[in-house]
RNA sequence: UGCCCACUGGUCAAACUGGUUUAAGACGUCGCCCUCUCAAGGCGGAGUUAUGGGUUCGAGCCCCAUGUGGGUGACCA
């Protein structure tokens, strides 16, 4: 096949926001097609018009557009096999809908659904796996067409249902598992292909969006495995020829080792959370496109670029992932300390007012102090909601000293540092990490004190924490006035 | 219960179609260094081919069985 008739397609159903497995097929679709100077198209799969959700297209598009992808086609984005969207493609269903009817490849049936739960309650009762089971089984063209004539006028709405052949082998050589293969009357009988209410099924709709749209390539998740022999049976059935397929393996979740659930709340599931949380998106395409696939080296950080230029389908793994957090924090960690420094900034100056931390129209002077606040926690911060817990000692006032912090000050020589270190910054002209170093330095100078019996009074004084950035920073940020007053409170305290 | 699939350390995984692998690398974990502390960073350690058979001069890689796990069994996609 010619390089450039690559043409894949991530066909979301727009029932809610970008899930992270979704974001994944996505994800290698896109690798796939701009590794190959193919094409990429989005296609909305709306045929379940109950579960349809109002912004589900549009949020779909603008999580993928976040994580950094294009595509070439799609709802947004016309090209020339439109529309993108299942539920405006009916005319282009229809005859062919009728085609298969016309050669009995598919017929109208009229079981109820109360009728087909009790059959398949009755075939678990048996201990038989549930299946259709064919209704007009046994009778001649005349009683058929009397049967379904009757059910008519009972006021019975019939769907259709695809004819599969009888004890047939269908396989495929799939990009990703190798050879699978399935027996034809092992998929569970005749199914269904328009519903009810006219609307094409999937398993329907996506063959002929396939096909007329003209997919070369299919990847999609691995539950998708057993979908595959009904559409090689409607392939087969229009004479058309199949695009590849590659079933992916699933993201599992590490508590229950299954496939990856919007109810599993151990795990953030949709990109818009991550997104809201102040992940990069750069790292959530890199941490995502490390699930199931590896590149060659011993690398791990790639940009988007890089990976197009390395992707290879061949490397998909077969086995399942377990989601692990860890990992994603410490990919977004190594993002953010080698972002841009407006960018980071950017986002975090967001969390710091989406928390109320800061005003929500911070003037010049306050944000000249967020930048440096930033600055300060920018080498741990995995995601830039963590700024708000972080930088906490810097919008709240601290709590009492006591225990282990209380220890470690109460001593000789903590008072003398404190008085000396509160009189000289007192005076100083400049208050900022420089001046504040300096005067630390000369306390040590003058009075011999150092290391930890220096630094920790003043630290604990300050911030009434053990732990923390770099003190002179701290400091600085926290101001004169208020470290003047944290230390004299703190000399309070120890000389009772 | 049927059908399909997978199985390398706690996790993600490499090892091209069986042969310099005493099984890469990364996250995590542990230790050391740096250091006022935390983090970051640097260095190092521990830890794995599910089990049992077979094929072969040689098996993580091939075959069979067992086990475990997953997917699917919709008028959802």
């Amino acid at each position: 096949m010619a390089k450039n008739s690559i043409r894949v397609r991530y066909a979301p159903s727009p029932t809610g926001h970008l899930h992270i497995g979704n974001a994944r097929t996505a994800i290698f679709n896109y690798l796939f097609a701009r590794h190959n100077k193919g094409k990429f198209i989005i296609r909305i799969e709306d045929t379940d018009t109950k579960r349809n959700v109002a912004d589900g297209e549009k949020s779909q598009l603008d999580n993928l557009k976040w994580l950094g992808l294009d595509w070439d086609e799609g709802p947004d984005k016309p090209g020339e096999y439109g529309p993108y969207r299942q539920s405006e493609r009916k005319s282009i269903y229809t005859p062919l809908i009728q085609k298969l009817l016309d050669e009995d490849k598919a017929y109208y049936s009229y079981r109820t659904e109360e009728e087909l739960t009790a059959d398949r309650e009755e075939q678990r009762a048996r201990g038989v796996m549930p299946h259709y089971e064919y209704e007009y089984a046994g009778m001649t063209d005349e009683e058929i067409k009397q049967s379904m004539a009757e059910s008519e006028a009972k006021g019975l709405k019939p769907v259709i249902r695809f004819r599969v052949p009888k004890n047939t082998e269908y396989a495929w050589d799939d990009i990703v598992k190798g050879h699978v293969s399935f027996n034809s009357d092992t998929i569970g009988g005749d199914f269904v292909i328009v519903k009810r209410d006219g609307m094409p099924t999937y398993n329907f709709a996506v063959i002929v969006d396939d096909h007329e749209m003209k997919i070369s390539h299919v990847f999609r998740g691995d539950d998708h495995v057993a979908n595959t022999p009904k559409q090689l049976m409607m392939y087969e059935a229009f004479g058309w020829e199949a695009p590849k397929f590659g079933h992916m393996s699933l993201i599992t979740s590490a508590d229950t080792g299954k496939k990856l659930s919007k109810r599993d709340e151990s795990i953030i599931q949709f990109i818009e959370q991550y997104r809201d949380l102040g992940y990069l998106p750069d790292a959530m395409f890199n941490f995502i496109t490390l699930l199931g696939w590896s590149p060659k080296g011993e690398d791990e950080i790639f940009s988007k670029q890089q990976f197009i230029k390395m992707y290879d389908e061949n490397r998909l793994s077969k086995s399942p992932a377990n989601f692990d957090n860890k990992k994603l924090e410490w990919i977004n960690n190594q993002y953010v300390k080698s972002s841009d420094e407006d960018v980071v900034m950017d986002l975090a100056l967001r969390q710091l007012i989406a928390k109320g931390n800061l005003p929500k129209q911070p003037d010049a002077k306050t944000i000249e102090w967020a930048r440096k606040l930033i600055n300060v926690y920018k080498q741990q911060m995995s995601y830039m909601a963590q700024i708000n817990e972080m930088a906490s000692v810097f919008f709240n006032e601290p709590e009492q000293i006591d225990g282990e912090s209380l220890e470690e000050i109460n001593n000789d020589t903590a008072p003398v540092v404190l008085k000396e270190f509160a009189e000289r910054i007192s005076k100083i002209d400049i208050f900022d990490k420089v001046e504040i170093l300096s005067t630390i330095k000369s306390i040590q100078k003058d009075t011999g004190i150092k290391g930890r019996k220096l630094w920790m009074p003043i630290r604990i004084a300050v911030t009434h924490e053990m732990h923390g950035p770099e003190l002179p920073e701290s400091i600085e940020l926290i101001g004169r006035e208020k470290a003047l007053e944290h230390i004299d409170q703190t000399l309070k305290q120890i000389n009772k």
